[in-house]
DNA sequence: ACAAGTGTCCTTTTT
DNA sequence: GGACACTTGT
């Protein structure tokens, strides 16, 4: 049996299933086979009998990725996994949370908020508290809040030295008291409040150190500080921890992320327990050979090199556009080409730094009739009109919820305006109250919210999931609202689907075959507990970015958000400095390493065929901005690299891929210089550049040029020594 | 109370 | 170009 299972692995992967009861660290270069060693390990251990699914905790980032290993799982033991516990951190942090809330201090019914909501509570916080919200951004008070929290320190631990710290450390403290008052967490709390829940109760911590004889972790490098200490909170003297990662593909450390952790999981687990998995089964050789390349030019590596048994395959295809549009047209014609000659949309992949430069590429395929599919954007969860629905649910479970209040309280309106809502607001703080009680004690319009309320309580209470929130959106008027609203059928539409997503929800949680956000807990009223699981899943998991059409379709996407997937044929667009690297990232190493790791993660994505495409000017921000080629470019091995710009005629200025491109519409065309805006030059001096603006004529000319590594600067054309670059 | 108009800021993102 | 906050007008 377990021999089968070993069959095809080559001698690394298979020293890293078949490891000894012992932690280690596996480094797993892109292509290697990293999932599939993840669960084929946690398999082996099963069918060996070295531990029952009871002692297994995988964790994973993202729901996508612990569906996909529980299907792993599931394919290859035909048992029953439901002790096992895989999922996000989240998702557990959640479980264990929902299990043990009263030693944690929560409320049974606590409700979960995303970042949207834990927004909009830390601007009504600051508004409560007469706070310029100009001298304390929202967003910043957001991000001290959640960076402290990621590495585990509350108001009281956070670094505070001058007025301005001290006053956030305050806004913290005071916004995790809302929380508490309010019956909900943001994120980072979910995780932070497991861990000191975990760490403050002995023989809860001993209970499930025991039981977790093996503790595999995905994505090792994407890991913060907080769940680093997490995993050691619940590793005990008999767990084994098995990290699988890769730190050439860290690309979140902007989020928290510490690569360090695998050094020091490397030194104080896995004690030279390490094993590499180089061998690459996706790309061709030219490709590797770029991305080890590139790669290499990253000082703080642990240390890897990919290498391929296949052959060398076609060279790296490279084009320098005119503009964003002739990239654009560019693509759309490379993409069709490859269509013809047999190969999938799906199998192609447009890749692009920020979801801004989606837009040119969108135009140019709709008006060629190439279906495609965007990732990225608004999730099904996270759009208005099912937050409003949800806001409605929160508050028949949870009325402390001053958030979920204030959202519906007059949505649909209902006459109640700003000034009264002051006044309750005031009322309730006065008396301590929620806002829920303070308009259950008034009167008016309020009173009559409050009744509404409570006659959907009255109504839901013994109503399965979906048809008691089929009820909500019929009673608390948001169907009519939309129905009255003459763009409002996709939003129904929405909220029909919400009721959908319910009954398939309660029909899954009933099977129990996989159930990552609650633990059912026995004696409860059913139909609260299904409500409050129900929510924890819609914050946890706000669904697909996009209703799937599941037709061929050319996909579409940033390359953060293409990590993990791969491509027969890849195209990364707009290669251009300031771009990608981002200006905001270039300045620092360590975001620049980071942008280098990016651009790596986007060349591993391909198989077969990669195509990398700069322009020379490009609409941005309603302007068109001239930026010189990516110095990724210049990091890749020429001897891989086919230059399209070169096949028939000269590079400059169209690049002449098709049709020659149109002269640039700049004020100054037609000068006498012999240059023009948008040209690449070089100064003997300076280096090389890009002429971004020009004035005057003849002897008086000069140009505007930005150079790569000085800066921006006018140049006489008298003296100035350019010459075309 | 609320709709319509004006001004500001633009990475990457999962939970 | 477009989301979002804030201001003005009815």
């Amino acid at each position: 049996m377990s021999a089968h299972l070993l069959e095809n692995l080559n001698p690394e992967q298979r020293a890293a299933v078949t490891l000894p009861h012992e932690s280690a660290l596996i480094l797993a270069g892109a292509g290697s086979g990293k999932t599939r060693v993840l669960t084929t390990r946690i398999v082996w251990l099963i069918q060996t009998g070295q531990v029952s699914p009871h002692g297994v905790l995988a964790v994973t980032f993202t729901n996508k990725a612990a569906k996909e290993m529980m299907t792993r799982i599931s394919a290859m033991l035909p048992i029953n996994t439901r002790g096992m516990w895989v999922g996000t951190f989240h998702g557990l942090a959640n479980r264990l949370l929902r299990t043990h809330y009263r030693e944690a201090g929560l409320p049974q019914s606590f409700q979960i908020l995303d970042s949207q909501d834990q927004l909009s509570a830390i601007k009504r916080l600051m508004k409560a508290m007469n706070v310029d919200t100009e001298k304390y951004e929202p967003k910043k008070v957001q991000r001290f809040i959640n960076s402290n929290k990621e590495a585990g320190h509350r108001a009281r631990d956070a670094e505070a030295y001058d007025e301005y710290s001290m006053r956030l450390a305050e806004l913290y403290e005071a916004y995790d008291a809302q929380c508490q008052r309010e019956g909900v967490a943001d994120f980072p709390e979910l995780l932070l409040r497991a861990y000191e829940l975990l760490y403050r109760n002995e023989p809860l911590r001993q209970h499930y150190q025991d039981r977790f004889r093996h503790i595999l972790i995905d994505e090792f490098q994407d890991t913060n500080t907080l769940q680093y200490r997490w995993l050691k909170l619940f590793a005990g003297p008999h767990t084994a921890l098995f990290a699988v990662g890769d730190d050439d593909q860290s690309i979140y450390a902007f989020r928290g992320a510490n690569t360090a952790n695998m050094a020091e999981f490397e030194r104080e687990f896995a004690h030279g327990n390490v094993i590499k998995l180089e061998q690459n089964y996706r790309s061709h050789g030219h490709i590797l050979t770029a991305a080890n390349t590139l790669i290499s030019q990253n000082a703080h590596r642990l240390g890897k090199n990919l290498w391929t048994a296949e052959g060398d395959g076609e060279p790296i295809r490279v084009f320098n556009a005119y503009s964003d549009q002739e990239e654009a047209s560019f693509v759309v014609d490379e993409v069709r080409a490859l269509n013809r000659e047999g190969m999938n949309l799906s199998d192609m992949a447009l890749l692009y730094r920020s979801n801004a430069q989606s837009r040119v590429l969108e135009h140019a395929l709709f008006s060629a009739s190439v279906p495609y599919r965007v990732y990225g954007g608004l999730r099904f969860f996270e759009r208005q009109e099912v937050k409003h629905a949800l806001a409605y649910l929160r508050l028949l479970t949870n009325p402390e919820d001053d958030g979920a209040f204030l959202r519906v309280v007059n949505f649909p309106t209902r006459g109640i305006g700003a000034r009264t809502l002051e006044q309750l607001t005031d009322g309730a703080a006065r008396a301590g109250m929620s806002l829920w009680q303070a308009a259950c004690t008034g009167g008016g319009k309020v009173a009559g919210f409050a009744k509404l309320i409570e006659d959907i309580k009255q109504v839901t209470a013994d109503l399965p999931l979906a048809e008691a929130i089929d009820h909500v959106i019929e009673a608390s008027g948001l169907a009519d609202y939309y129905r009255a609203d003459k763009e409002g059928a996709d939003r129904l539409e929405n909220l029909n689907e919400l009721v959908n997503a319910a009954a398939l929800f309660s029909q899954e949680t009933e099977e129990n075959t996989y159930d990552a956000t609650g633990e059912p807990a026995p004696g409860e009223t059913e139909s609260v507990r299904a409500l409050d699981t129900f929510l924890a899943h819609a914050a946890l998991e706000a669904g697909e970015h996009q209703a799937g059409a599941g037709h061929d379709a050319l996909q579409l996407m940033t390359v953060h958000a293409a990590k993990g997937l791969e491509f027969h044929a890849v195209f990364i667009t707009g290669l251009e400095e300031s771009l990608f690297p981002h200006e905001q990232s270039a300045n620092e190493e360590s975001g620049l390493e980071e942008e280098r790791r990016l651009m790596y993660v986007a060349i591993t994505r391909a198989r077969r065929r990669l195509y990398l495409s700069h322009a020379q000017s490009r609409m941005l921000h309603g302007q068109t901005r001239y930026s010189l080629p990516s110095r990724f470019l210049d990091e890749l091995p020429e001897q891989v690299l086919l230059n399209l710009n070169r096949r028939s005629e000269p590079a400059y200025p169209s690049g002449g891929y098709h049709a020659p491109a149109p002269a640039p519409r700049s004020p100054q065309t037609g000068n006498d210089t012999g240059y023009k805006v948008g040209q690449s030059v070089a100064h003997a001096k300076f280096g090389t550049g890009i002429i971004i603006d020009f004035e005057g004529r003849g002897a008086d000319a000069r140009v505007q040029v930005k150079f790569r590594d000085v800066g921006t600067k006018w140049l006489a054309l008298a003296y100035a020594k350019l010459s075309a670059a």
